[in-house]
DNA sequence: GTTGCGGCAGTTGTCATACAGATTATTCTG
DNA sequence: CAGAATAATCTGTATGACAACTGCCGCAAC
């Protein structure tokens, strides 16, 4: 096994377990050379994979600290899961929405704020106007979906929705369909909007799950399931 | 903005703009010098990072290849998140286990084998003889939940809970209760056993998502939500 | 005393070079 | 042609040097 992967065993652990509180500073990286017995270079590859890891933040001149925990590296690794993972197709996409989607929904309904309905409104507005460009209508078909997951009020949802926004925008584009669909697709996000509105949670969760559900059933009869 | 940082970037988004295919080689690290203009140690750190990012994976003497996606990424990713992560409260930490173990036990009723029913008899049985050791019972009523999580057969909700195990006992043994609790949740655990005994996949995921409800409840009705 | 400046020690970022250890491609040999 | 020996290529590690930046301390001016 390579220097730095015992390195960076060492160190994470001593992460993970709790040991360096947040925000910490390490010893210096020759400090490290001397505690471990080797050269620089292993002791700077192994911060550096952990820094991409997110455990370990690097100021220039300063120091290296134990990282606070960052939402965008959750995300990082789930857009990259997503990005890599060549057998995870969008059936396997739909149902992991509609599993948290229809959370999103339920929660959305107790702590979403005017703000969040009144972007939601106006997303509303400019689907209609864009029933002719399917591009652009697909986007914003998603975007309604991440404002919900906003509004959910669970900064996880949130960023794990977000994470996976590409892969949602090319399912909604493949998903397309005739000015059946399209109404279709209104009206469920207008029955979810209002369930919102109104602060009806359990109301809201059945619509998103109907939705995605008929979205998916889409999907099947469109494609084959492929 | 250090070389390394732009390099990163440029890497990144040629992966996951889908321009790399996975298991395809990058250059070599020398020619990655003369094609960025920098020294070999720049282009070694952009690479490290991007490892421990698992986007990369490196084999000594051959090259530096796009990775395929792996399950690990994500659990480490997420384990960093829930071990760095000093303001993620509980309720946000239950709301996630309600929306995934619901699922899990939906689908543990269909694919879960004797193997895993043994286990879960066996994790009961353990539970009742360790009523007055809390520390114990919380690890145990733990285990209980990831134990369904594999049996669902979906390896990412099984990966992604096993990440957050640590905080999940963190959370069972601050959610501690009297001995009607404990009675309560051994009716609950056991309503959910059968459930997936008999393969009945709407009661299992009814009874799990009574089961943690219950559970939500009575942290807050303990805590007062914090 | 307080403020502002300069300099110094400590620390990380980058470069260059060298070689060990592993893999891959090429050539040689039977 | 097959297989072994050899060469070329590539990553891992060590070492030394210097640049760039930070934090701290002391000193001077006010």
């Amino acid at each position: 096994m390579q220097r730095s992967a015992k390195i960076i065993r060492l160190i994470e652990s001593e992460i993970l377990d709790g040991k360096m509180p947040v925000g910490q500073r390490l010893e210096s990286e020759e400090k490290l050379c001397e505690r471990f017995g080797v050269s620089r270079t292993v002791i700077r590859e192994a911060i550096q994979q952990l820094r991409g890891r997110g455990l370990l933040r690097t100021l220039k001149g300063s120091g290296t600290y134990i990282a606070e925990s960052n939402l965008d590296t959750l995300a990082n690794a789930v857009e990259a899961y997503s990005a890599l993972a060549e057998d995870l197709d969008f059936l396997e996409l739909i149902d992991f929405r509609i599993m948290i989607e229809t959370e999103c929904a339920r929660l959305a309904a107790i702590h979403a704020g005017e703000v969040v309905i009144r972007e939601l409104r106006s997303i509303m507005e400019a689907m209609r106007q864009s029933k002719n460009d399917r591009s652009e209508f697909s986007r914003l078909d998603i975007s309604f979906h991440l404002v919900i997951a906003r509004g959910s009020g669970n900064r996880i949802y949130a960023t794990v929705l977000r994470a996976l926004e590409k892969k949602c925008i090319d399912y909604a584009r493949k998903n397309r369909g005739d000015s059946d669909w399209f109404q279709s697709i209104m009206i469920t996000h207008q029955a979810i909007l209002d369930a919102i509105e109104n602060g009806k949670s359990e109301t809201a969760a059945d619509a998103m799950h109907k939705h995605l559900l008929s979205s998916r059933r889409h999907f099947v009869d469109l494609t084959g399931g492929v």
